[in-house]
DNA sequence: TTTTTAATACGATTTTTATCGTAGATTATT
DNA sequence: AATAATCTACGATAAAAATCGTATTAAAAA
């Protein structure tokens, strides 16, 4: 698979949010929260269209781009990558700092239980 | 806090694991892995000590090297930087992702429960 | 003591990633 | 029709990260 790098994960989780978008929705949404060139945000998108990490529509003048790398797929992949670099692949420390961090509602550790019931029925 | 590139991440988690070494000993453990040169490490450990991510032991010849970064906060602030790019902010999300992948054993999965448990009684 | 081995320092180079400016073309506005 | 605005392409440059070679010194072995 084609790893994204920092800069254009940015912009691939905004496309998967977007669905699809053209270079300059995507660079108006960028700019909310990164202080960035619109070419810049074109250069990114054209280099993330020649790794085929998206995919473009190229009949009209401005190029409407999707996400072409499925993002379960990428998501699993980084997960793998940051369990193996910085949990000594534990993917179950990861979980629980994870959780940690976070200040779950009810409902959802509701949800997690509920998966992690299926979980154990699955075995 | 300092963010480690990706090859310095490689190094710090073994040097989390490993508590303190020198470069050979980290060195020995990487090429297990990675195909790369001894200086290679060596420089990329110098990198770290000079941008305080670990710091070393210089009486002897040979380096000691220890993490100098909270593993904890390191991973937390991994965590939640993939969170944000990849995961469109939701630790749930991530989470839910990461068990789904793994295959947890029955005693994991009670770990796990235990820790919600002990997250609701929190609140 | 001489030689070999093993360590650090450090700069040079290469590779990857990020940023931007400009040219040229198409579309929209006046 | 002329002008302005908006695109893409593309190369150049800058910045960051990774890799490695060489010099030098210290320790170990012969």
């Amino acid at each position: 698979m084609n790893k994204p790098t920092e800069s254009e994960l940015e912009i691939l989780s905004l496309l998967w949010e977007m669905k699809q978008a053209s270079v300059r929705q995507v660079h108006e949404r960028l700019a909310e929260t990164k202080d960035t060139g619109y070419t810049t945000t074109l250069k990114t998108m054209q280099n993330m269209h020649a790794k085929q990490i998206v995919t473009r529509d190229e009949t009209q003048r401005t190029h409407i781009y999707s996400p072409s790398t499925n993002q379960k797929e990428t998501q699993k992949s980084l997960l793998k990558n940051l369990v193996t670099t910085a949990f000594g692949g534990s993917a179950q420390k990861l979980v629980l700092q994870a959780l940690g961090e976070e200040n779950p509602s009810k409902e959802e550790l509701d949800e997690i239980r509920a998966f992690l019931d299926q979980l154990e029925n699955k075995n």
